[in-house]
DNA sequence: GCAGAATATGAGCGATCATTCGCTTTTGAT
DNA sequence: ATCAAAAGCGAATGATCGCTCATATTCTGC
């Protein structure tokens, strides 16, 4: 279909030659079809990124819904590591596509949608931390679910996207135990 | 002088105009001088938006230096605290010029500088937790320091610039806790 | 086989941008 | 007062971009 290809082209234009590249004109090119059929099927160029980013965040979501579907009822050292692996996944599904649209939301009217993807991660989290109540020494739940949330997403994000590119099993695992420890410990005390 | 003027209306328009906005023809009308003159101490736009960068660093760093004096000497849980309010007000140097800063650093050639501004704070961080290894119950320093240094950057960056705006004394100590006691737990087990 | 609807085309328009260069003004040493 | 160098100027250039529209092609029901 013509909308997939120009979606799709659009997603590799943004990782192999970056936002500035992705004119209306380039994107047609590559997808194969011309500007006229390009803005038939989209407004203009704000709407073709916004596309592309949520193809990208219902790729991570089909990954990542059922890796955290028995997490609920899992004690919270299993459930933190479950979800800490599950980030991991969801960072590698594409990870130069998620990097690029990290850096480029912003650009885009898209920031809204992303912050509200973020949120639901923080309600998630939180709604897990209240059935938990009882193994946690946490005061605020809030506060909490903040810092748990911060913390995981930007340890999986960096390891994933800075640093040492090829993340072996060895180190992987590693930093998924440490992250474990590091937010159990937070939450547990 | 010509040139600050020119670095202070790229930075004046970068926060209450965006990145897209900051045309050279735009800059020089702020800073009140013709483009001709822009170009004659400027080699181009990349260049005058890596003075911007370059002046908040170092705005940053002038604010945190001392700040950060005394810490080598000290036990962890006293120095993660420092570092955790040194880091807060880091970003609070600046805030809207240091998010679209983050947002829009990608699309210079300034990338590299940034990593190494990040690597500094890294091989800094290892090099405080090697003089303590006593203390510390960790067996992997690299990774200890890279969990740490993530863990307070992201934890402080997204506290200043996204969560509720005015981040009121109150909660804001409570995130100084709540970081501190996350990594000293981590670090000391 | 045909007509009209749906889809596709791409040259071109207007706007914007980075950058240049011939010119004018200011400065400061003599 | 003189004048050369330094600093400043801004209209003009050429390139790129998002987007439009008159035209061409393909599809669909009859």
């Amino acid at each position: 279909m013509t909308v997939d290809a120009l979606v799709e082209a659009t997603a590799r234009i943004l990782v192999r030659e970056g936002f500035d590249k992705a004119s209306t004109n380039h994107i047609a090119d590559v997808a194969g079809v011309s500007v006229g059929s390009l803005y038939q099927y989209f407004p203009g160029k704000e709407a073709l990124v916004a596309a592309v980013i949520e193809r990208h965040q219902q790729e991570i979501m089909k990954t990542v819904r059922g890796e955290l579907a028995e997490v609920s009822s899992q004690p919270v050292e299993t459930a933190v590591r479950k979800m800490i692996v599950a980030a991991i996944k969801a960072h590698r599904v594409n990870p130069k596509l998620h990097r690029v649209l990290a850096e480029q939301i912003p650009r885009v009217g898209k920031l809204k949608d992303v912050e509200i993807f973020s949120r639901q991660n923080f309600i998630l989290f939180r709604t897990y931390l209240e059935s938990r109540l009882d193994e946690l020494r946490v005061d605020d739940l809030e506060l909490a679910s903040f810092v748990c949330v911060t913390t995981i997403e930007a340890l999986t994000h960096n390891a994933v996207l800075h640093e040492t590119e090829v993340l072996s099993d060895k180190t992987m695992e590693a930093l998924v135990n440490a992250g474990t420890r590091l937010v159990t410990g937070y939450l547990m005390s």
